[in-house]
DNA sequence: TCCTAACAGTTGAAAATGTAACTATCAAAT
DNA sequence: ATTTGATAGTTACATTTTCAACTGTTAGGA
């Protein structure tokens, strides 16, 4: 009998995680793709600098798991469409400091508000305390002694 | 003062939940993909194949939530290296059954059990009834009322 | 000072993906 | 029988992502 007769695809977390997660994110990704043609990178690098102003591209990768070479195109996009500025580091000239502009905060604040909107419809679904539950849940999964990709 | 005040990234569970699908799942992609070359598309295949037996690609596109695209290009990659046979349905033409070859269980069965050697490793950091709970809530975010994307 | 290694960020080419159009098959209605 | 519309699966083309190599900048020695 093979090994595989343990194995339980439907209660395997790595596959339900990952379910869970394009379910849960498509919803939101069809309005923030559809009302402002952006990509995924994109909104998260404007959530980023949204939530925690100014930082680095470094910091985003670090702070959002982005390889850098999609921030770098996300910044770039952000950047034509006149929601973020940049400005050299004077002490350290190889560093960038992103900052969204007064454009790119309202289309932040009106994606905040859909997200606040997308959030109670989930926690709704989780029940009570359902959702603080499940938040610590995922946390204890970051395990920061497990390996790591190169997001630098 | 902004509506943008009350949305907080590090509690919004569609980034949570991304982020802690990608990181936990990133480990067996990095097993699956240096071991045998394999994409996620077709582990995903190998996978629903493996457990469910016999299937065809539509019956694929549904389980496993992916585009039919996706489907068809990991089912030529793994027919390739006769991992996978198909044959045609004799009662209705269009359908293809798949199905794994003996090497394509082979290879199966191996990555089931790093598979579940995976899942111990993260049941351990759930705690006692932590997967359960966690598979649970999963579940529940699963709301069959919600809009879904064309997977055919 | 000069050399080396490291770092921040960008770019080009290759691989993967998404979208839409396509072929082939079937079912239902005329 | 034939037309219409649906379905299973493939393919072509455009977009996105990945990987590696690149530029420019800084820090730490010899």
């Amino acid at each position: 009998m093979s090994k595989a007769t343990n194995f339980d695809l439907e209660a395997f977390l790595p596959y339900r995680l990952a379910q869970a997660a394009e379910a849960v994110s498509l919803e939101f990704y069809q309005l923030y793709r559809s009302r402002y043609a952006m990509t995924r990178p994109e909104w998260r690098v404007m959530a980023h600098l949204g939530q925690y102003g100014a930082l680095t591209a470094r910091d985003i990768c670090d702070r959002a798991s982005l390889h850098k070479t999609k921030v770098s195109r996300a910044v770039y996009a952000l950047e034509q469409r006149k929601w973020l500025k940049r400005g050299r580091d004077d002490g350290d000239r190889r560093f960038e400091w992103l900052e969204l502009t007064g454009a790119g905060r309202k289309t932040y604040d009106d994606l905040c508000r859909e997200g606040l909107s997308l959030e109670t419809r989930l926690r709704a679904r989780l029940g009570a305390n359902g959702a603080a539950q499940l938040l610590s849940l995922l946390h204890k999964l970051d395990d920061p002694a497990a390996a790591r990709s190169d997001r630098s």
